[in-house]
DNA sequence: AAAAAATATGCAACCGATTGCATTTTTGTC
DNA sequence: GACAAAAATGCAATCGGTTGCATATTTTTT
């Protein structure tokens, strides 16, 4: 995207401007603008009669004018792989709220998990002159963007993911191990079968630390991979145009059909992990006296259902808190910030894991 | 919000301008300006030049600049009382996919249903020209807000809400006759006791209208109205800092050790659906035996979980279609819209509701 | 080959605010 | 009441693009 080609867009509305409120006034523009922006400048007299005319005739801040290389307008782009995980809502929650709080304007953006997508994101970001980029969920393109972004002075954060790359900042959570720890959970409670359903298309990223650190698991336990236990369900709800809960249906259900059905499920998040659950009661069997169900990456739902799910969890308010302290420095106007940080992660037993009974 | 008073910002660092370009080139900036907005206008040589040394130097077209009325940077501004409801999610998706193919900026905040904070919002919207407003979840100010920006040539629509004041679009369900229809629907199955649990606070409109709904629908049936049973969880999740499901498993644990226990639960929502019954089962009675669950307002956990949620249920797509078209209109220019839909909805009756056995 | 038409480019004004500096007005002091 | 200092205001340049109009160049026509 360079420039964009509409049949340039219908004037708006002749708005009212400086000018109008000064000849309003009878003073100079310069002096409603100091009234307005530095009003220990100006005598209380004028100020009020300012005043007064801004709200007589209804005077607007223009952000868009302004000497365009100085002023104030300054805004954070946050970008966001696709909106179905709770916990990325909670996230951006909290962007918002400092966003607000500093008086910042939030662009946002998804990428549906597109690579191009995400380019043209950040190239519109860097035209806005976003004083940071923050991602949520990321491809495997994203971290090179990032960088260069990094290389132009404009921070970056990547969210719930970690990076091996310099100049890519990042809290969050090892998606790698955090899958081999939970399939290490798994196989030390004796399951032989183990299925991993992974949200997101094979561009995700954390979709594919995911597998690998399964694989790994597997691997190192001296296990066959099985491939068909290992479902993608971002390219199947495409393809299909089905939901993400029918989708995962579908494949649970082919997977207990399976010559050696898996014992065990190894979910993306809660949602997943009910209509798993659903899905194994439906066809006759019991979470967890059959089946078990681990989440990977825990959020709102996971103590709220029945059985309650096992989980790898995190402090997500470790993060935010973390989260705030950049943006703070991001307001504060620093540029050159570092922040690394991987959080750490630990299994949660609750009911919905039990070791498998042959 | 007129002016921020921040202590001016760093400047960014010095971009690259059209002068640089033209310079560069050894032509007019307005022949670089023309060669990258309407390269038809300009000598394929030039072209290749401009395109050749815009790579070069790194020229970002500035949005900022540009004559500060006309040009062509564009917004929608996206107001969200929380991001909690699942069905929110789908709906900015699609927004935003919309708002992107036409490359139009979505700015995006959230109100956390505090009518000040709507106030600010709009206000900010205004300043930055946003060529429409997009609501959803509303308080009892929103409407007024949204008839004046509508006077002031801004067009704007409301979701999921329905308004009976002139000047505000929406399309939505009838939150009131919904709420009333699914209390029918319970009182036809001869529940005596019907607990509601509303999301939000009391300021939320949509939490008001299904009260309201409520309250006329027993009052109709000759029933006495118990306050008990009516529990915002909202208010509650603020004033103790708990999670929505954490709250919503007390206020359920509570009602249930009632002298008369509600027999029937009516729910916002897939999440609260899941906790109510959970809580339910944890308590030692069955659903749908002995503790009916109503979901007022579908989503995608409803027909995931076991037993399958009945629920009220709305054409989502039906409204993502009438929201597209409305968005078409709005990038194509129009600003006197008028679109004032409300939804049909029915209910759905699943595995979660039977007859009170008395 | 000259005139007319079409195409390509440059010049300069403009958009709506900000800001340094000059100027005017007010205030305070003796 | 005169004068200096301080406060308030105005003037004009500036930011980085866009655009109408004038000018220069190329192409077409006869």
């Amino acid at each position: 995207m360079r420039h964009t080609n509409r049949p340039t867009p219908p004037l708006s509305s002749p708005h009212v401007t400086m000018d109008d409120v000064a000849a309003h006034c009878g003073i100079a523009k310069s002096t409603v603008s100091r009234a307005l922006s530095r009003p220990e400048k100006v005598s209380p007299a004028t100020r009020l009669r300012v005043e007064e005319a801004v709200r007589e005739l209804g005077y607007l801040y223009n952000p868009w004018a302004s000497s365009p290389g100085k002023s104030r307008r300054e805004f954070l782009g946050v970008m966001v792989s696709q909106l179905r995980e709770i916990t990325y809502n909670e996230t951006l929650t909290v962007i918002d709220n400092m966003a607000s709080a500093a008086k910042y304007e939030v662009l946002f953006a998804v990428t549906h998990e597109a690579p191009q997508r995400e380019e043209e994101i950040i190239l519109r970001f860097k035209q806005y002159r976003a004083s940071a980029i923050i991602v949520l969920g990321a491809t495997m393109g994203t971290e090179a963007l990032l960088r260069q972004a990094r290389a132009e002075g404009i921070p970056n954060l990547m969210l719930w993911e970690t990076s091996s790359q310099p100049g890519v900042n990042f809290i969050g959570i090892d998606n790698r191990e955090l899958s081999a720890k939970a399939t290490c959970e798994l196989l030390r409670l004796g399951h032989q079968h183990i299925a991993i359903l992974l949200g997101g298309s094979e561009n995700l990223k954390r979709a594919q630390e995911r597998e690998r650190g399964y694989r790994e698991s597997l691997e190192q336990a001296g296990r066959v991979f099985d491939p068909q236990l290992v479902q993608f369900l971002g390219p199947l709800t495409q393809a299909t145009g089905q939901s993400l809960a029918a989708a995962c249906q579908t494949v649970t259900r082919n997977l207990l059909g399976l010559p050696h059905p898996p014992t065990a499920f190894l979910v993306p998040n809660g949602l997943m992990a009910v209509t798993v659950m659903t899905t194994v009661q439906r066809a006759g069997l019991r979470v967890p006296e059959d089946i078990s169900v681990l989440c990977i990456g825990e959020d709102a739902l996971a103590i709220s259902m029945l059985p309650a799910l096992s989980a790898m969890e995190t402090s997500a308010s470790e993060m935010h808190l973390e989260l705030s302290l950049f943006l703070q420095q991001v307001f504060r106007g620093e540029s050159a910030i570092e922040l690394r940080h991987t959080l750490p992660t630990n299994f949660r037993s609750r009911e919905s894991c039990l070791p498998h009974a042959r």
